[in-house]
DNA sequence: GTCTATACGGTGATAGAC
DNA sequence: GTCTATCACCGTATAGAC
């Protein structure tokens, strides 16, 4: 229950959301966290790709929870992923556009840098994916149908994050909002 | 029409796609492009931002060109685009799923980073966007309404691919491109 | 558990000879 | 145009005192 080594995944979690993998240096991390610098390694001995690993599961675990809360509000679905989207929007505007898509950057740099960076990012889209599936199967889709659609729908969010901190617009995840719910007001099949 | 230039750019252009900014070095476009040491900072006296700036700038215009050739191809624009994004998926998986997305990872780095290459990025995307819009408007979208679809058709295949690097499979792009096909089927508004 | 000091490699960039 | 040498800096990681 040590609050240092807390400080320090919540800390690394924040610095890769805006940053990514490579940028974020352990100084900063010890800075900007206010945890003594002696700690790091004797919390994590695996260094900086551990603590890193440690922060990836952790907001796996948040956002998951954050995307089932949000999509239980609201019965239908297409409503229901609009909302959720558009308060992505207000997350990616209200930090200035300095965070949202929480492992993306990781995510690509992991695919040539580490193999276990790229193993917490394989499982933490499969959690998400799996939220929004199971949320489609209750509203009707069949469950190839349900996987596909919540693989466009991660997908989409993503890229639409990638769009808009690039433009400093929410734009992209207003339109993306707006097409995803006209796509999943369809009958389910 | 310096032969060594453009192999630099073009070098670095590869690397900025598979590794990302930070992650590109020096020494390494030096090796890989099998350019001078010396000449670097000879054609590029703005450095690292410079050429990267100039990769980026070519890549927006190579794929603007097969993105409009590729949906030249099909006249429905369900099809064209599904074809297209198939078209993608072969490319990153060839690469061993080491390619695709060529300037996300940078364009995530350049806003915490370089308004230079911020600007490159966002251009790029709004180049790539139109060409999109064009088509379907040309299919009889209204000219609102094909610029949300083509934001949703850039997000989602930039997402996509950001999946399947990471999975290691391109289900998530082969899915998307299943679904985009479904909602561009609609009667065009 | 935490501190300080340090090792060691790599980075982008520059200088000056040729 | 190109080469070599070198710069100052930053990164991760480790050692050893306390």
């Amino acid at each position: 229950m040590s609050s240092t080594r807390d400080e320090i995944i919540e800390t690394a979690a924040e610095l890769l959301e805006t940053q990514g993998y490579r940028a974020t240096g352990l100084n900063q991390i010890v800075e900007e966290s206010g945890a003594p610098k002696g700690s790091l390694y004797y919390y994590f001995p695996g260094g900086k790709e551990e603590f890193s690993t440690e922060a990836i599961n952790k907001v796996a675990q948040e956002i998951k929870e954050r995307i089932e809360t949000s999509l239980a509000e609201i019965e239908d679905p297409d409503e229901a992923v609009e909302a959720f989207i558009l308060r992505i929007a207000h997350h990616v505007r209200t930090s200035n556009f300095l965070k949202g898509g929480p492992i993306t950057t990781v995510a690509l740099e992991a695919v040539t840098t580490s193999e276990r960076l790229n193993e917490a990012c394989r499982e933490t889209y499969d959690l998400w994916q799996s939220a929004f599936a199971e949320k489609l199967v209750q509203s009707g889709f069949s469950q190839a149908r349900a996987k596909r659609l919540a693989a466009l729908i991660i997908a989409s969010i993503e890229g639409a994050i990638v769009l808009s901190r690039t433009n400093r617009s929410v734009a992209p995840l207003e339109y993306v909002a707006a097409e995803l719910k006209l796509l999943l007001q369809t009958t389910p099949e």
